[in-house]
DNA sequence: TATAGCATGTAATTAGTTACATGATTAA
DNA sequence: TTAATCATGTAACTAATTACATGCTATA
C-alpha cells in the first residue's frame, strides 16, 4: 500500500493519542508545519483513506451534540509508520526559499536593494524564531507530561535553524554594506 | 499580471544572457534547485506564457540545423523581474524535509534505530555538501567573468547551509548514544 | 447576543513531477 | 555505430492550497 507523506503526518501524530482531523491540523500548525505544512484539504479525505485502508479506526464521540469523530491506530497501522520511520528509502528534501532565489539573483540589484533584501529575510526569520520560541513552553510541558523528547528536540533544531539563517543574513547585509 | 515564481527563475536565468529551454533547466539544476527547483513541464510552457506576455522574445536560432529556441528579456520583463526581486510581499518559505519529519516522530523508535535515522539525515546532507563543492570551480569561474557575485554568494550559503544541519545531526548522534 | 473557537468537509484551482515521444548532433 | 548529450515538448497524474459552506458550543 503506497502512502503519501501526508499520511505518516497523519499517523504520527495519531499515535500520540487519540485524535480529530481538527487536533490533526492544530497540531500540526504548531509543530510540523515548519518542516512538513498540511491542509484540512488533505487531512480529511487522508483519515477516510487510512480507515479504509484499516490502519486507524474512527469512532463518533459525541461528547455533548457537537459532531465529533476521533481516531485511533490500528497494529497495521502502527507497523505501517515503524516501518515508514526506519526506511531506507532516501528522503524526500526541498526547500523553496523565495529569500534564497531572490538573493541569488540579486546581482541586477544595486547595493541598497541587496542590503534591503537581507533585512527581509532577516526578519522573516527572526519572526520563525519568536513563533517557535512562544511555543516552547507548551513543548516542554509535553515533554515532561508525556515524554514527547524528540518533537522536543525537533522545536530546538527549529529555534537553531532559523537562528543560522538570521546570523546569515546579519553577516551577509554587513558584507554587502562594506563592498558598497 | 500575476507571475507565479517558476516564472521569476526563468526571468532571471534569461536575464543572465539568451538562454533556451533546455539551458534554463540545465542551470537550474546546479544552481536555484537546491532552494527552487524546476522541470520541463513547468520551464517549456512558462516560456510560451512569459513570450506570448511581452516578458521575453524568443529567437529561432538553426545554430547548425538543430532545432533551437533561444529567449532575452524585453524592457518589461527586465522591470518585471526587478520588480519582484524589490517586491516587500512576504516571501514564500516551505522546507519539505523528510529526515526531519521522522526525527519529530522518533520517539516511536528505539534508540538503535534512532541513531540510524540520524546517521542518515547526515549522509544525506553531506551528500548535498559534495555536490555544492563540485559545483564550486564553476561558479567561481562565473563569478571572476561575468561578474555573478550573488549566485556566488548563494553557493557559499548553501554548503554552510548543509554543514550545519549536517553538524546537527552529527551532535544528536551523540545526544541519543550518549543517554542510550 | 455576538464572537471566537470547535468541528467536518468539499470544489476549484494551482503547482509540480514523471514519464514519455521525437529527433538531431557529437564524441568514443 | 552506439551512447551521450542537445533540444523541445506534452499528457497524465499527484500534491497541495484556498476559499467556502455548514453548524454547534462556550465565553465575554
Amino acid at each position: 500500500m503506497q502512502l503519501n507523506r501526508t499520511a505518516y503526518v497523519v499517523l504520527g501524530m495519531i499515535r500520540l493519542g487519540r485524535r480529530t482531523g481538527y487536533e490533526i491540523k492544530s497540531l500540526v500548525d504548531v509543530s510540523t508545519r515548519f518542516f512538513w505544512a498540511a491542509s484540512y484539504g488533505q487531512i480529511y479525505p487522508e483519515l477516510r483513506r487510512l480507515e479504509e485502508a484499516g490502519l486507524i479506526e474512527g469512532e463518533d464521540d459525541p461528547e455533548s451534540g457537537r459532531r465529533r469523530r476521533s481516531y485511533r491506530l490500528t497494529a497495521a497501522g502502527e507497523r505501517a509508520l515503524h516501518d515508514w520511520l526506519t526506511s531506507p528509502e532516501p528522503h524526500v528534501l526541498e526547500l523553496r526559499d523565495e529569500g534564497v532565489l531572490k538573493f541569488f539573483f540579486a546581482d541586477a540589484l544595486d547595493p541598497d536593494e541587496q542590503i534591503a533584501l537581507l533585512r527581509r529575510m532577516r526578519e522573516r526569520y527572526e519572526g520563525v524564531s519568536e513563533r517557535l520560541e512562544a511555543i516552547q513552553p507548551g513543548a516542554q510541558a509535553a515533554r515532561d507530561a508525556r515524554g514527547e523528547e524528540f518533537a522536543y528536540f525537533t522545536l530546538e533544531w527549529g529555534i537553531s535553524h532559523a537562528g543560522f539563517m538570521a546570523d546569515w543574513c546579519s553577516r551577509m547585509e554587513r558584507r554587502v554594506a562594506a563592498s558598497r
